[in-house]
DNA sequence: AAATTTCTAGTTTTT
DNA sequence: CTAGAAATTT
């Protein structure tokens, strides 16, 4: 039993071992979480305190949670897939299709994805003649699913005003479309399963009850309603005890609250557990000690900490190298060449990240690394599953799942062209929205030429359907592919092969599917639960309920392509891990989070960019900025590399920024400045100007010898300066001339300011 | 229905 | 600037 427990450290031991409570783990970065969460597992399972379908790990990917399931694997010889092991939205879909009647959906109930919500929403907005001027889609998206990640309906939400008003009426609207259609959204899984087990006592202490233990990884990034789902489900409140709620998380790691989360809940989950069992895995064993000397002397800016701070038995190691860059494209032409020395002192290419703030960055590097012919992989492209043509075939496979499904219809109706055109669409919405049923139902209602040409399309699924009735899913996707006409048209079409070969694709994707999921080989793909169902024993409860337990895996649950097409809206695919080539990585600091490189450079570190503008506008904006800097740190193993630019292109328009505050907020004997840090003739001027003259004295000397000697010409835009009460800043214009010459001057943090410069006290910072 | 022009927004991302 | 959507023309 105790090999399990080999090499742990004593902090990773005790977390491991603790008592069957609620227990709060602070992982530093680098802190050997992911193997404290298994090592957990496998022991609680080993030990007999549980039997493995007694517990709930809950993770944010499904790469976490496959890798969760792939290490457990390793340890104990048990059959992880039926295990209770999953994503937020997984774990939500297999309960919502075990009880979809409790639940009151449709047994093939499909899943929005977030394109196909937004255009359901602007289909909403057309049909209620709503100004989509003063109540743009994307707002009204963002509204809707801010109130359902807080656990709130329309009726629930107190409007501030008549445009919110407006908005909870459109919310509204927009639960009873998808409710008609069969159709929910990611925020729906988790509320309707949350409704779900808050309504129906019986389901909720049957999972309660089962449910003895609940791993919870990436607590920091849980919103208000995964917090009150995990609650719910470990019985808080409600039970002696509840069950144990073991959640592993990293405040300092916290960036996500743009889409909801609440960093929060680390310390609510703390004071209303009641949580007696904390412990900090403060050992990393990712990096060297210069990188986490400067992680942990950044992050100690935060205010807002759990606190912690990281230590390593690795050494001291390299400095971190910084360079200032004259422009976006010099510092794209220095990462080149510190990326070939790298790779000539045998690095591995994949072994190098090139980590930004924002995408639109990685244009230049991206550029620059192909002139120069170094291999690159940009992550975050478009994933398998959201490609158009992908999209359209799946559409295709939904409206034979559930024809009531309005977003998949309207995608593929006339795609490819079968001449069903606006009016015909309009009609059609028409008699749908009289009938207050799906487009697919209304159907029968339009007369004439559109009518027949739309029933000739729905005669083509239904047809589909007939056809592949018995077919098992991968020869259904074939069938469906042909009989679509998708085929064809990307046949002719001239830029087609690449989009044919990822619909060839998906005939592989679906055999993968079904032998992975286990379902049988032949089985057919239509074939219901019922058919299939050898698991899933019906369960009296003490008062006589039944309750269908959603125990095993989704086979028992749900026809293999309905899985299948969960899979494909939970599981977008890959575009993570293409281990192709070997190749440099390129991500956003987002992106990166949860990955390690030997070398790592951050890139564009400016005031503006990172912490980027938009931060200080929001409530401890740049606290999260701040942590994500330290997430992009603590990526790096040996070297880690730091740079920015004096002017970059932004939207067409050349920049001038001032680095980053984060470089005044990491240690200096952390660092070596590989570029001369902004010093020059003026500056060493002003030294001794310094050390002779009192402050004040000094400045004013300084800003009178500017003013008579160069009056309002001598300063140039993109120029460094220093100023008494703003302190660094750019110079971004310069307008009038003479003694009239004024100066717009970016101070970064202290914002942009316009400056004369015959009267301004300015100092030259050279460069 | 396809091709062309015009407009417009522009952090970060998973499910 | 520039990708992607929307509007407009052919």
């Amino acid at each position: 039993m105790h090999n399990l427990l080999h090499n742990l450290n004593d902090e990773q031991l005790a977390a491991v071992t603790l008592p069957a409570q609620s227990a709060l783990i602070l992982a530093g970065a680098g802190s050997g979480k992911t193997r404290v969460l298994t090592t957990r597992i496998a022991w609680l399972i080993q030990t007999g305190q549980v039997s493995p379908s007694g517990l709930l790990a809950v993770t944010f990917t499904n790469k976490a949670a496959k890798e969760m399931m792939t290490r457990l694997s390793a340890m104990l010889p048990i059959n992880t897939r039926g295990m209770w092991i999953g994503t937020f939205h997984g774990l939500c879909n297999r309960l919502l299709r075990t009880h979809h009647r409790d639940a009151a959906l449709p047994q093939t109930f499909q899943i929005l994805d977030t394109q196909d919500q937004l255009s359901a929403i602007k289909r909403l907005i057309k049909a209620h003649n709503v100004d989509d001027e003063k109540f743009p889609p994307k707002e009204v998206m963002y509204f809707i699913n801010g109130a359902k990640d807080q656990g709130l309906r329309a009726d629930k939400i107190e409007p501030y005003n008549a445009d919110e008003r407006k908005k909870c009426e459109l919310y509204q609207l927009y639960d009873d479309q998808c409710q008609r259609e069969g159709v929910v959204d990611f925020a729906e899984l988790l509320l309707r399963t949350y409704e779900l087990l808050s309504r129906n006592q019986p389901l909720r202490e049957h999972y309660q009850q089962r449910f003895k233990h609940i791993l919870v990884d990436e607590f920091q990034d849980t919103n208000d309603l995964q917090y009150k789902w995990l609650k719910l489900l470990s019985g808080h409140g409600e039970r002696d005890g509840g069950s144990a709620l073991f959640a592993v998380g990293d405040d300092d790691q916290s960036i996500y609250a743009f889409r909801g989360a609440n960093v929060g809940n680390m310390s609510a989950f703390e004071r209303e557990f009641k949580v007696q069992n904390l412990i900090k895995l403060e050992q990393n064993y990712r990096s060297h000690g210069h990188i986490l000397d400067a992680a942990n002397v950044l992050i100690a800016n935060n205010s807002k900490r759990l606190g912690k701070n990281l230590r390593t038995d690795a050494g001291h190691g390299e400095q971190v190298r910084v360079y200032e860059a004259s422009s976006d494209l010099a510092e794209a032409q220095w990462i080149i060449e510190e990326t070939k020395s790298l790779i000539s002192d045998g690095a591995a290419r994949s072994e190098i990240a090139v980590l930004y703030r924002s995408n639109a960055q990685s244009r230049v590097i991206e550029h620059a690394l192909f002139s120069a012919g170094i291999p690159y992989h940009v992550y975050g492209g478009l994933r398998y599953f959201q490609r158009a043509e992908v999209k359209h075939a799946i559409a295709y496979l939904q409206l034979m799942d559930n024809p009531h499904n309005d977003s998949a219809f309207l995608r593929v109706v006339n795609f490819p062209t079968r001449g069903i055109g606006l009016r015909s669409i309009e009609a059609l919405q028409a008699a749908a929205e009289q009938h207050r049923i799906s487009l697919y139902a209304a159907v029968p209602y339009v007369a004439g030429k559109a009518g027949s040409s739309l029933g000739g399309f729905v005669k083509l699924v239904e047809g589909a359907r007939f056809e592949t009735q018995q077919m098992a899913l991968p020869e259904l996707v074939r069938v469906v592919l042909e009989a679509s006409g998708l085929l064809t048209h990307y046949q002719t079409e001239k830029e087609g092969a690449d989009r044919i070969e990822n619909l060839e694709q998906m005939v592989s994707a679906a055999t993968q599917f079904v032998s992975e999921e286990g379902y049988g080989q032949g089985a057919p793909a239509h074939l219901g639960p019922q058919a299939q169902a050898q698991a899933g024993v019906p369960i009296v409860n003490e008062d006589g309920f039944e309750i269908l337990d959603a125990d095993a895996a989704l086979p028992t649950v749900m026809s293999p392509l309905s899985a299948f097409l969960s899979h494909a809206s939970l599981e977008a695919g890959d575009n993570q891990a293409t281990a192709g080539q070997e190749a440099v990585q390129m991500m956003t600091v987002h992106s990166a989070k949860g990955l390690e490189f030997n070398n790592v450079f951050i890139t564009g570190l400016e005031e503006g960019l990172f912490p980027h503008e938009s931060s200080s506008r929001e409530h401890d904006g740049v606290e999260e900025e701040r942590r994500l800097m330290y997430v992009a740190i603590t990526r790096a193993r040996q070297r880690l590399y730091m740079c920015f630019a004096q002017t970059r292109m932004l939207h067409g328009q050349t920049r001038y920024n001032m680095k980053s505050r984060f470089f005044d907020e990491l240690p200096e004997e952390s660092l070596k400045w590989l570029s001369p840090k902004v010093q020059s003739h003026w500056f060493a001027n002003k030294k001794s100007a310094w050390d002779e003259t009192p402050l004040v004295g000094s400045d004013n000397a300084i800003a009178q010898k500017i003013a008579q000697k160069s009056p309002g010409s001598g300063w140039r835009i993109g120029e460094s300066v220093a100023h008494g009460k703003f302190g660094e800043g750019v110079i971004v214009n310069i307008e009038g001339s003479g003694n009239n010459a004024r100066a717009q001057i970016n101070f970064g943090s202290h914002g942009m300011k316009v400056l004369d410069l015959s009267i301004a006290k300015l100092e030259r910072l050279g460069r």
